[in-house]
DNA sequence: TTGTAGGCGTTATCAT
DNA sequence: ATGATAACGCCTACAA
């Protein structure tokens, strides 16, 4: 048996011309009972496998999907792709994945290489690429394929977003720490992506809203996690009132509560706590956190089954957003 | 300008055969000065870019590299990925990834996916690929490329392993503990990976040596993390001498801390606990973890070099172990 | 230095 | 129902 097998080989053996072959693999009609059942024999019999390559170059679809994330390692984005992918290998594409960090050069690059490749689809993972760059990027390499944006929005015929309303949820969360009697509030967002920028307007928006005559306390920590320890305690030595503050990711919450607990205060007691993301932080650490749920679940298969029907031809919402929940616990 | 520029259509704008563009596009020699010039430029001007599927039919290599991982939300594998991807990209490959799970026929599938696919190399994320089907399916479809194991080894000629060496590991986790006067050991572990089982090892290898006359206690916790806080606190409830735990990774130990502390035990006073895999959870809890640090980082960019390596034609070890090295916090 | 022609493995359009 | 033939876009001897 030769290392490998063409629809040529199988032919041969079958006594066939190569279209006959053809046929029979893609589950064509026009085959007579008999010969598709002697060449389904000897496909199996030869382990044939069809070649994807030729096959994408003559149908001209790859049947792959690029992703592009800024770094696989932050998690929540890689649940995302989880479902994604797992959505998308049940029809028989398969997912090209990117780390393109921040940079818009190397952001760029990768659009090259998805144009290059041939991806039948592009989706972008995280707010991070609703940049004007990126829009010139994707109307000069991929316009001619669907773009999915996860948690953002671009305004280009073939852009779709699926958006978390995050602004409306941290709004919420302002909303239930007033309802506990806590209006003197904080902020804390290592930097400002598109999405922690609608955090913090969701964050001002609650505040005039439910604590009127209170100043929102906004404090950008950077994203290195001393930073944040030292950031929170900072604040609450300029700000000795602060009854609750809401970080812009768990992550950045636990260390916040360390950083209050260490310096001697109680949460919820003294100063409530609220996390965005509900991750697994947010379960694991003490006491257990409040989270903001941003339904990334939600919005990844959403996003799975909606980027298969436009992969269909099927026409859809170009913009659709998710509504986010608050998931409460111990620290508030 | 048309959709679609292919290398026929530089040619015909430039008076020359495709075979000089092609000339051009991939820096081959035999080629003027000037066409050159006026080559590259229309190539600029069209924004040519060379289809890479059927460069790759052509050259019967795809510039893709398969990564296989049972869930790529485990995160001390995405940062395999991370380091992966970024070495391959840099020589303009591409990965091709997929979530496997555990099961025996979808990993099979998988494997398949990348023979179809024509990848150029494989890369299996974790212990959990060593098994014996596993062997049998790179024997059928994937002998003819190069495969690594992350963290794992299978015997065939064209498999490479690199292997964390967590067995000496843990036992010198034993170490440690026994020189601060702690004999009462338990390992908790939560499932039974290959991995875990070197860990078994190492614990049980150790308890002989460092803490003769001791037995080992070994606990299967399960992999729910509510589970595991149980485990944890009957391990001590029927083992009350026990004065140190190892937990086969940080994850379990955080939560292990938690059940640990809110029995009203002392972390470390009362029992020591160490982690392995020095992940982010270490630097997090409360008090922060004792973690044994298999190196994963080392052994990734260990591999994504070594694969280039392969690729390019080179000949290596076929077996590289990298040694594990504790990292003391406060919970020891 | 440049061009011609064949082929990579498959699908698709015609005939037959 | 089956087969011949021409793409798909590119690379690469070989010829000129």
């Amino acid at each position: 048996m030769p290392v490998k097998v063409t629809i040529y080989d199988i032919a041969r053996y079958a006594n066939v011309s190569p279209s006959t072959v053809s046929r029979v693999v893609n589950n064509q009609p026009n085959v007579s009972k008999a010969t598709r059942a002697r060449i389904t024999k000897l496909l199996k019999e030869y382990n044939y496998i069809p070649n994807e390559t030729a096959r994408s170059l003559v149908t001209q679809s790859s049947r792959m999907v690029g992703v592009l994330i800024s770094d696989i390692r932050t998690t929540h984005h890689t649940d995302g792709i989880f479902y994604l992918q797992r959505e998308l290998s049940r029809h028989g594409y398969s997912c090209l994945i990117y780390n393109t960090g921040t940079g818009d050069e190397e952001q760029l690059r990768s659009i090259q290489v998805l144009q290059q490749r041939k991806v039948d689809a592009a989706v972008l993972m995280g707010s991070i690429y609703q940049t004007e760059g990126m829009k010139r990027a994707l109307k000069k390499h991929l316009s001619s394929i669907p773009v999915f944006i996860c948690n953002g929005y671009l305004d280009l015929p073939n852009v779709y977003g699926i958006i978390a309303d995050e602004r409306g949820g941290v709004s919420d969360c302002v909303k239930l720490l007033a309802g506990k009697g806590r209006t003197d509030l904080a902020f804390i967002v290592n930097q400002y992506t598109p999405s922690n920028l609608l955090k913090r307007e969701g964050f001002e928006e609650g505040m005039t809203r439910y604590c009127p005559g209170k100043t929102p306390v906004v404090v950008e920590s950077g994203t290195s996690l001393p930073g944040v320890y030292q950031a929170t305690q900072d604040l609450l030595r300029q700000h000795p009132a602060i009854r609750g503050i809401i970080f812009s990711e768990d992550l950045l919450a636990v260390i916040g509560i360390r950083a209050l607990t260490e310096m001697g205060l109680k949460i919820p007691e003294d100063v409530a706590v609220i996390g965005i993301n509900n991750s697994s932080y947010a379960e694991i650490c003490t006491p257990t956190l409040t989270s903001l749920d941003n339904m990334l679940y939600d919005l990844s298969l959403t996003m799975a089954k909606d980027l298969y029907s436009v992969l269909q031809g099927e026409h859809i919402n170009r913009k659709v957003m998710i509504y986010s929940e608050i998931v409460e616990r111990q620290s508030t």
